[in-house]
DNA sequence: CACATGACGAGGG
DNA sequence: ACCCTCGCCATGT
């Protein structure tokens, strides 16, 4: 029915890109990854994952969002050594995730892949 | 108003 | 696999 498209619309019209960006972060579940641009897609603008970058840099602190589980598409941490790379990293080893020998995560196996999600 | 910036990503060579 | 170009969103200057 057309109605729920309406509903559906009416409700991200509702929420700003970045509160829904926001929500989307703090769903990714322990011991999972998501990429920047997945994140953007689960919050209606695939185009936005630059904004996703901005969202994390700003209100990581904040808003208390679980930054450590974002990494790029490639699989890879997108932080520089010494500057966060580190952190990064051992918080998703601590949460089981596995790296391989070029520091690469299985998307497959540790890439969220949510069903369907409420914001 | 015109850029410059950033933990990005897809596509092409 | 690597490197480069271009498209994108929102902010900051």
């Amino acid at each position: 029915m057309w109605y729920d498209f309406f509903i559906l619309i009416l409700y991200l019209c509702m929420q700003s890109l970045s509160e829904r960006i926001v929500k989307v972060i703090k769903k990714i579940p322990r011991g999972k990854v998501a990429s920047y641009g997945q994140i953007a897609d689960l919050a209606g603008n695939r185009m936005a994952a630059r904004q996703v970058v901005r969202i994390l840099h700003t209100l990581s602190e904040k808003k208390k969002l679980p930054w450590y589980r974002v990494i790029n598409s490639k699989g890879t941490i997108s932080l520089k050594p010494g500057e966060g790379y580190e952190i990064q990293k051992g918080h998703l080893i601590a949460e089981g995730i596995v790296f391989d020998e070029f520091d690469r995560v299985d998307l497959e196996r540790f890439g969220w892949k949510p069903k369907k999600l409420t914001l």
